[in-house]
DNA sequence: GATTGACCTTCCTATCGTGGTAAGCTTTAA
DNA sequence: TTAAAGCTTACCACGATAGGAAGGTCAATC
């Protein structure tokens, strides 16, 4: 029922591209993929279930690094949901910081935005708030 | 009046390490600096101006291409505000759109760290989530 | 059996903004 | 005179991703 497939099936099954698939498998996130003679890789539906995992974790904006420790989570049924949960936390308090810089840098931007009449005329506080002088 | 200082000067006092001074001015950013004899790059009031302006453009996060349209505006006494403020709604778009991005991974992921109990225990949530089974 | 096209391989390059380091020259201060 | 500090260029690295070139493999069609 393992059904193999190579990595072209395995990149449009999971939404991970090729070229991503590879760079795992190079950088260790993901472990070696058995070969074809010819060469070309096989992966089995806990390999595609895998990948999945990544895209999704990918999407919550965790790092290459958090998610090879997610994964070795997730592989390993001696786990302590602590770890999990701590490492989550930690991540969202990094997105957190994110956010609020950028809300800072959008109120500063608006405020000036707001000041700025946009027409032909050069007079511009965009550029004098930036010029700061 | 117009006082020259070398790279290190320029770097203290306009808070741009001098690294990137020469990348601005490698990629053409900023104009190519006077040097002396030695070699020493050169630069005067106007030009530690420009420097306080793009620290500032990189701190409201302007990409360098940005910024360098924000300088050429700047120095043009011909522009027109509207075009300034295109590029400054233009990239606030940027950022709210990058706000609720981040926004959404905050909401699904503290779902999940909320429903991790984050003890001894294999079960959790957030595997789970990932997983999605 | 030969050709074609889709798929796979590795290797190299680029992105963007920043930091680091090394080898060597110049200036300044003791 | 010598040592330290400052400057120069020319590299490499990051993180995650994309693109391309050159070449091997597979399956279908002629």
């Amino acid at each position: 029922m393992d059904k193999l497939v190579t990595i072209g099936k395995a990149s449009s099954s999971s939404g991970v591209s090729a070229k991503m698939i590879r760079y795992y498998e190079e950088v260790g996130v993901l472990k070696k993929a058995s070969r074809t003679d010819a060469g070309y890789r096989l992966y089995n539906q806990a390999q595609l279930q895998q990948l999945g995992f990544i895209r999704r974790a990918r999407n919550l904006g965790f790092s290459m690094t958090e998610i090879q420790s997610l994964l070795k989570f997730w592989l390993d049924t001696d786990r302590e949901s602590r770890n999990v949960k701590q490492l989550a936390l930690s991540h969202l308090q990094e997105i957190n910081e994110k956010i609020l810089e950028l809300e800072q840098m959008r109120e500063v931007l608006q405020t000036l935005a707001d000041k700025c009449d946009g027409n032909d005329n050069p007079d511009c506080p965009i550029l004098e708030g930036l010029a700061q002088t």
